[in-house]
DNA sequence: GCCGTGATGGCACTCAGTTCCCTCCCGTGG
DNA sequence: CCACGGGAGGGAACTGAGTGCCATCACGGC
């Protein structure tokens, strides 16, 4: 039995740190977060005190123990990116990279959406780590956008979108028990996003399907007359 | 002396909040926030250690004095709102009531953003004041596009997009120390908002210049497909 | 056999936040 | 004039997160 610990040892790097997640999801789920400490998670793992702080900075780090190495992906993904590529896009594929960690694991993924849905500090925390990805996301675009006038407040805004439109998707799919087709809702909601985004600043996003015509629609209500319809477009094509 | 101090007690509804505010910020501009004890504040503020967590939950709070209300009167904002307004200008009017509590003190302001900028226990407290402010926009703008496809998505994202065309405005504002002119830069962040969203689900917003009358322009980018045009006249026609 | 290195356990400490209880002040009613 | 009550503040003691320091143990090289 021994030589077979020792294979799983080898297998998994830190053995010591999945059994601490699992046992912090085992009380967390029993009692809930607040009602559990770091002293009962350490004894029900069988390891010092000490370690736990050695793997995880703090008590709420355990509930997101793979967002870090999420995030070094995404800035990889975008820093590896070529000048080619159309910048929304290249960020909403960043975005489906948070995603697909959420999909390789369901049900943690699931049970983790409980616990921050209903415990303020996890919410916080979780905020703090969105954060992170906002900014990756922002600062790919502000680097791409350099010199544009309002080059970082249209980075910004977009990777805001961008982060809003793949949280409803995610949220709803947990809110689903994993049921739905995360990948569909998250290309839908980023979808949106891009059509908003896709024009005023960018060299002409290609369009998927369709023709690039500069196009300018004029709706003008019932009873209007018709010198204000003209006025509306000349003023409308001053514009930019 | 103790006859004036009645007097300035009288004055102020809450004078022992405001001398632990200022006692606070002294000792967070000398030394740091972290280093900066619950103890050394009521020290030198002279009360006891019990009456600061009476008037703050927590150390973080004591930053950010004036959101609680701040975030109170943006829900009354909204809630206040008549169903004839333009839901994304008016969200963009909500955000600008979190400017002008931000000019109303400028260098206390300032102070704060030099604080947060550099203490990560501050920055993540400030997300989570954020995104409450977000969580308002969002539920207003859900209601008013219930039943719409994709209501809660749009809803969410312009109000990601609202937050962070104001804080870009707003920080560059706080890093020219008060000197521009925030008001207008919130304008110009917001327009860009509201040009971006105009088209798809709510009709563009009307023109700054010119007058009232019953003429609605909407504008679609360069690069949209046609068929995205047509949709656009479609349901700009059927709305109202 | 010796030593350096890295992982772990254990202990004590600081500090945020809470609980409980005390005192003081001030107005009110007898 | 006094008794009473309630609210504001003070203070001791406690819990729990997070840190610093050191002892221990396993392992590999010499």
């Amino acid at each position: 039995m021994s030589s077979s610990d020792k294979a799983e040892e080898a297998a998994a790097k830190p053995p010591m740190r999945d059994a601490l997640v699992a046992a912090a999801f085992q009380l967390f789920l029993e009692r809930g977060y607040e009602q559990t400490t770091v002293d009962d998670i350490v004894a029900l793992a069988g390891v010092g005190r000490r370690s736990f702080f050695r793997y995880f900075p703090s008590k709420e780090d355990v509930v997101f123990p793979d967002h870090e190495r999420c995030l070094a992906d995404m800035t990889a993904f975008l820093a590896a990116s070529g000048d080619e590529d159309e910048p929304v896009r290249r960020v909403c594929d960043a975005a489906r990279l948070v995603l697909r960690m959420y999909a390789e694991n369901p049900a943690f993924s699931v049970q983790r959406y409980r616990l921050t849905k209903q415990v303020p500090g996890l919410r916080a925390y979780e905020l703090s780590v969105v954060w992170r990805y906002e900014r990756a996301l922002a600062a790919y675009l502000r680097a791409r956008f350099a010199g544009r006038p309002d080059g970082t407040l249209r980075a910004d805004v977009i990777a805001a979108a961008v982060v809003a439109a793949h949280n409803n998707a995610l949220r709803s799919w947990l809110r689903s028990d994993g049921k739905d087709d995360a990948g569909a809702a998250v290309d839908h909601a980023l979808g949106h996003v891009q059509e908003a985004f896709a024009g005023p600043a960018g060299p002409a996003a290609e369009r998927p399907a369709g023709d690039q015509e500069d196009v300018v629609v004029v709706v003008s209500r019932r009873g209007a007359p018709l010198w204000r319809v003209v006025q509306e477009i000349e003023t409308t094509l001053a514009r930019d």
